[in-house]
DNA sequence: TTATCAG
DNA sequence: CTGATAACAAGCAGC
DNA sequence: GCTGCT
């Protein structure tokens, strides 16, 4: 598996008919697979002479082994080079069908690298209906269960087409950070924020400064149905908004200073109250997070419940979704004239009054081991450039399961794992 | 998944 | 062209 | 400034 054994490059030549001779014309040392590397370098050594049967080699890019010239190849190539010779030739496939004096240059008139009117396959790309590139369509992204068939990255996709009018609404304006599993839910992921490769027109993109690295970070608007497609895509099985929205392009996207007073980013139109119950299952390992359970489901409902009840007091309205896992989200829209510092601030009240109304329920303990056996109140989660996965966002766990908003009156009577992408239709 | 680099 | 490799986040707490 | 946690 390795070059040197074999050989770096093929040494072209054509035949001349006035001349009856053959003349270099390049090197392809590309197009090469291994397996096609050792069938072709075992074929040569039934070839090998000791002179050269060309007249003029003009330069050598390392120690030449000849052969007889008898093999003709076809090579594909960008253009021919002022001296004559092809300019970084690919090898495509050795013609049988041909005799090496049948290997001339038409006209006589070196300009054109025409010499693959066959064109070679190109896996044919899967597409949907609104017609964007769809790679590795039949990767598998979550295996078989109990529950379901494996679903691929093309099911990843159906879905995400399927819940775009649900979605999109929720996404519209915000800068997303994107949690991509391009392996499936058991092969590495990573958050990814800045976009800084090429993107298709439909794409919007918003430049959002940030602090940590003194720059601008070029964020994924997701604004249309295209746009979602393209990001699942990208194998990006969560959608994490933020939780404000950019009210003018442009000035975003300039390089004012007051740009973001003007876009709006750091005024959120909501305030999420996070509830990460620390009940352990008792299968995890040592130091893992606690797994998805049904006590620890329970511990948070009755939570969110209590919370429910205390912002009612306070006249404020709460809306609750599920995550997909045991823990809940509970959101309060509020109108986007308070900088993110308040809303945190706020948050930061309302859970350290939790506390004290029930220590035995929640806690907002920095060290996970103090946690134990409480719902972490996390307010730290409404900080600037803090995401959490957008409803109807489908999570990375083994059923598949869907980040769904919930009916305060029917909250007592589901289960996360209840919504799920196999029965979301 | 994509860009980049070397063979 | 093939194959290998690298990059893909950031705020807050606490020491 | 570094580490852990999210
Ligand atoms: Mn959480
Ligand atoms: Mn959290």
């Amino acid at each position: 598996g390795n070059r040197i054994d074999f050989f770096g490059s093929l040494l072209l030549a054509v035949y001349c008919m006035k001349e009856k001779k053959f003349k270099f014309v390049g090197h392809t040392g590309s197009g090469f697979d291994y397996k096609l590397l050792d069938t072709v370098y075992s074929k040569l050594q039934e070839l090998k002479i000791e002179s050269m049967p060309i007249d003029h080699l003009p330069y050598m890019n390392r120690e030449t082994t000849w052969v007889k010239p008898i093999l003709v190849a076809e090579v594909k190539f960008n253009v021919w080079t002022k001296d004559g010779i092809m300019r970084a030739p690919i090898f495509l496939r050795f013609r049988e069908d041909k005799k090496p004096t049948e290997c001339t240059i038409q006209a006589d008139n070196p300009t054109k690298g025409d010499s693959n009117d066959v064109g070679y396959e190109i896996k044919e790309q899967s597409h949907n209906s609104v017609d964007v590139k769809i790679s590795n369509p039949d990767k598998v992204y979550w295996s078989k269960t109990r529950e379901h068939p494996e679903f691929t990255k093309k099911d990843l996709i159906n879905y995400y087409e399927f819940i775009g009018p649900l979605i999109l609404p929720h996404l519209k304006d915000r800068p997303l950070s994107l949690s991509r599993y391009p392996n499936g839910i058991h092969g590495k992921s990573f958050y990814h924020k800045n976009w800084d490769q090429p993107k298709p027109d439909f794409v919007m993109t918003a430049q959002v400064h940030s602090e940590q690295r003194n720059d601008n970070i070029n964020y994924i608007v997701c604004n249309n149905k295209e746009s979602l497609l393209w990001i699942a895509n990208l194998g990006c099985i969560e959608m994490h908004p933020w939780y404000s929205r950019i009210n003018d392009f442009d000035s975003c996207n300039s390089s004012s200073l007051l740009y973001e007073e003007k876009c709006e980013l750091n005024f959120p139109d909501f305030i999420v109250f996070d509830l990460d119950p620390y009940i352990y299952s008792g299968k995890e390992k040592r130091g893992q997070e606690p797994e998805y359970n049904r006590a620890g489901f329970r511990a948070t409902v009755e939570v969110a419940f209590e919370l429910y009840d205390f912002l009612r007091e306070l006249k404020i309205r709460s809306y609750i979704k599920t995550s997909g896992k045991s823990v809940l989200h509970i959101y309060v829209p509020v109108i986007n004239n308070y900088p993110y510092e308040q809303t945190r601030n706020f948050s930061e009240i309302i859970a350290k009054i939790m506390v004290s109304k029930f220590p035995n329920k929640v806690t907002t303990e920095w060290n996970t081991l103090k946690r134990k056996g409480n719902v972490f109140f996390d307010y730290n989660q409404n900080s600037r450039g803090k995401t959490l996965a957008s409803v109807y966002s489908l999570r990375p766990t083994e059923s598949a399961t869907i980040s769904m908003p919930i009916n305060w009156k029917k909250l007592d009577s589901i289960l996360p794992t209840e919504f799920r992408k196999s029965n979301s239709l």
